[in-house]
DNA sequence: GTCTATATCAAGATAGAC
DNA sequence: GTCTATCTTGATATAGAC
């Protein structure tokens, strides 16, 4: 079976779902639509998903694994002299090419007890925590100045006249004299 | 009349969405719960407000303005040596204070159409910017980090192990940086 | 102006037939 | 596994009483 066509009736699910939320926005996540998507009735959904919220922890689960993809990949082949501002970048143009699955990622709590879920938690802060060299706490802060930025930035929180390059610029410049 | 009695039905049906929201969470501010906390019907709320949309944008107004008073307040009895740092920590209290609100103040765009959310936004920045002197793109980017930090915060999103007061210090004293 | 009564539509979810 | 039928709840809109 090729990659593309998805080996489990589950993960035409997932994916469809995912689909949806990233062409059409939150709204059009309903089990419903999914149904739909996949040519069931949405009760049938519930064979192969508890509920709506484990669909959607599944979601984020697979975002988490490929933004978390994504990061090392680009950090394997950076040339330049500041890794630092370029994983920032890298994060944030992740964030904008999918601002809908971002939003559902940070929506709500993690639901730490799936395990899928617990594991693509620790997938995605690796790269990061390789860059500030074990330094936990300095990696953490600065994850949080970059989804801090994402997060106004999507929401369109910065006043108009807002330069948010200069912001990341700023920002992570100064967050870099934790490392020295 | 005092000021606890609200002197508009309109004003009366902010607060009690906004007491729904904080102390029963998100589901709880639906229009009938409204409707029900003050005694009338859920069709009878749309002779004062527009839709739930316009009723949310009201009830972020109020908290912006609120946020800002506290902050203005505490910045101008502050005795400390480290006004930027009593700062973050005044916005982080008041978030975990107000869990529901905050996220509710930012889970979607702001409506800047409407007169009283702009001035509250403009309100809400003054304090922050005040204390960087005018350096308004360090005063974003601390109020970046100071947004990532309590948005991850309230959802759960650090890992069991984590010192998140290590975090604000550490982050802050990063940020420092940008204003000398 | 303000309210009650009512209707429409869509959502998540379950029971039980096949 | 999938279906139909159904339950419950929500936002919203209109008609019409007072």
């Amino acid at each position: 079976m090729t990659p593309t066509i998805p080996s489990t009736r589950r993960q035409q699910i997932v994916e469809a779902a995912r689909r949806l939320l990233e062409e059409q926005g939150p709204t059009a996540l309903s089990m419903r639509n999914v149904a739909a998507e996949i040519g069931i009735r949405a009760p049938s959904l519930y064979e192969h998903v508890t509920d709506k919220r484990a669909l959607e922890s599944a979601i984020i689960a697979d975002a988490l694994n490929e933004q978390a993809t994504a990061q090392s990949t680009f950090l394997a082949s950076y040339q330049g002299d500041d890794p630092l501002m370029g994983m920032a970048m890298n994060y944030r143009d992740w964030a904008l090419a999918h601002p809908h699955l971002y939003r559902l990622i940070y929506s709500r709590d993690l639901d730490r007890d799936e395990l899928a879920v617990a594991e693509a938690e620790q997938h995605a802060a690796r790269p990061l925590r390789s860059l500030t060299r074990g330094d936990v706490p300095a990696s953490r802060a600065i994850w949080s100045f970059a989804h801090g930025m994402v997060s106004l930035e999507l929401a369109d929180r910065f006043p108009p006249d807002t330069d948010v390059d200069e912001l990341w610029r700023r920002g992570m410049r100064a967050l870099g004299t934790m490392l020295a």
